[in-house]
DNA sequence: GAAATCGGTGACAATATCGCACCGTCGATG
DNA sequence: CATCGACGGTGCGATATTGTCACCGATTTC
């Protein structure tokens, strides 16, 4: 682990719950030392990737962030190209619609795209999807490379979120089995009890996933025809997605999405 | 210069008309050794700052400024609260609106609306803002510590844009006491022969410039008194946009402000 | 008003980085 | 089609940066 590593680690404490952090704060998460913290820090204020609150003396992310996340989507649309084909399901299926991207060892929300109707399942933008617990999640995991897989789950128990929770590793990892060749990932109320999700993988340009296009169900309208129809949706949309994102879309994958049509 | 200065430089060499950069590339732009710019660009790979292409084997910007400059707007929403005033005042005048934004030593373009009219001045999202040759970017300058704008002028002489470009340090300084006094800068034909613009500062917490909300007109509608009352509204929409920033109007700036409107 | 916690500093031993030589591969050029 | 140059990347010893610990004054807590 280089120094870089390590400084750049102190972002990853930052969320939507934790927005400031303060220097000893760092050190305790961290296990760095203050000084080493502070020294860290202190490039990461330069860069403009932190800055300082005068008065707190807290730690916050910094305006550099703004800059490079539109440079990136300026060189690569993301975002942009990925969005239409979210809204499109969204309205086809009268379901709430989400991809969860990847990035430094974690799956967050990107897009969202609300469904239209009153009773909806709600998804907040930049939500983190666990790995073990949401559709999303296990999508990534059944379609990236077993160690990979493997090493973003850890050693477990994993966090339990409710009853039907998987903790154990080992059962999580024969489930993504399953839902690999099945082509779409399935969770029912493994993360919100009231809710049954079904997500399809969307592939880069070397053919290996780094988002998923997901579609979430409130119970009360996820009987089994209408899961299994949704996640028929859900491959297809994923696989144009991964086209129009000029992804490469493994063969074998083409296949099982194809049979599924078929078999519609 | 820690390492870790020295990894994250390495992303100020993106641009966007540089989005794409090898491994040599990167070590002939920094100066340092190709080992040393892999290892580093190892790192920002590792952390999703920075991802590489498989085919090319050249990096581009990652996924992670994304994630960040959403979790950036959700805790601390610049972007979302200062755009309304640009809005408004570009309304208002009639001139497009834009706010430069500073970070890591550059200031860009981070929000901009356009004038309603049809001959209008465009300006790109995201535009680098030279310190020397834009209303904005005087005004950074006319604003901060003189070291600082000292320090961000540099040596000189300064690249030149066309024939109205000052290029001598020493006079782009004398030019910024007078728009300090004056309670805005003034920049006619310094980047765009055609262009005419004024600039007011936006302060933080700790009243010190990080923006400038700046209005650019065509010459041919600049003549001197909508000059003069853009820099007035433009002034008292950059000290609003302070204050709904919870930023800090210096007392001696809101005195200059409030002898403008007087005078008007 | 004493104790604990905060952000931050300074210095020395420990260790990661710098810089160089070198490798295999690819694409252009004669 | 052989040569050349530029490419991305590797391995290693000399060396500069980092980890660690003691300590500082200022605030906050009790």
């Amino acid at each position: 682990m280089t120094t870089v590593d390590k400084a750049l680690s102190l972002l990853e404490y930052f969320s939507d719950l934790r927005p400031e952090i303060g220097l000893s704060e760092f050190a305790r998460l961290s296990g760095f030392d203050k000084s080493a913290a502070l020294r860290m820090l202190g490039a990461l204020v330069r860069a403009g990737f932190v800055e300082q609150d005068a008065h707190s003396r807290k730690y916050r992310l910094g305006r550099s962030f703004l800059r490079f996340a539109r440079m990136r989507e300026e060189a690569f649309p993301m975002t942009q190209v990925l969005r239409p084909f979210a809204e499109r399901i969204a309205v086809q299926t009268g379901e709430t619609c989400h991809i969860g991207v990847f990035s430094a060892g974690t799956l967050s929300a990107g897009i969202v795209v609300l469904s239209p109707q009153s009773n909806r399942v709600h998804v907040a933008q930049g939500l983190n999807l666990p790995f073990h617990a949401t559709a999303s999640g296990l999508c990534f995991l059944a379609f990236s490379e077993p160690p990979e897989a493997r090493r973003l789950l850890g050693e477990g128990p994993l966090e339990r979120y409710n009853a039907a929770t998987m903790t154990d590793p080992k059962q999580v990892l024969s489930e993504c089995e399953r839902f690999r060749a099945q082509g779409f990932s399935l969770s029912a109320a493994n993360f919100d009890p009231d809710v049954k999700s079904v997500a399809a993988p969307i592939f880069d340009a070397e053919g290996r996933v780094f988002a998923t296009m997901a579609l979430a169900a409130p119970m009360i309208r996820a009987h089994d025809s209408a899961t299994i129809e949704n996640g028929r949706l859900v491959c297809a949309a994923a696989m144009e997605a991964t086209k129009a994102f000029a992804g490469d879309v493994p063969g074998w994958y083409a296949q099982i999405v194809t049979s599924l049509d078929k078999a519609a």
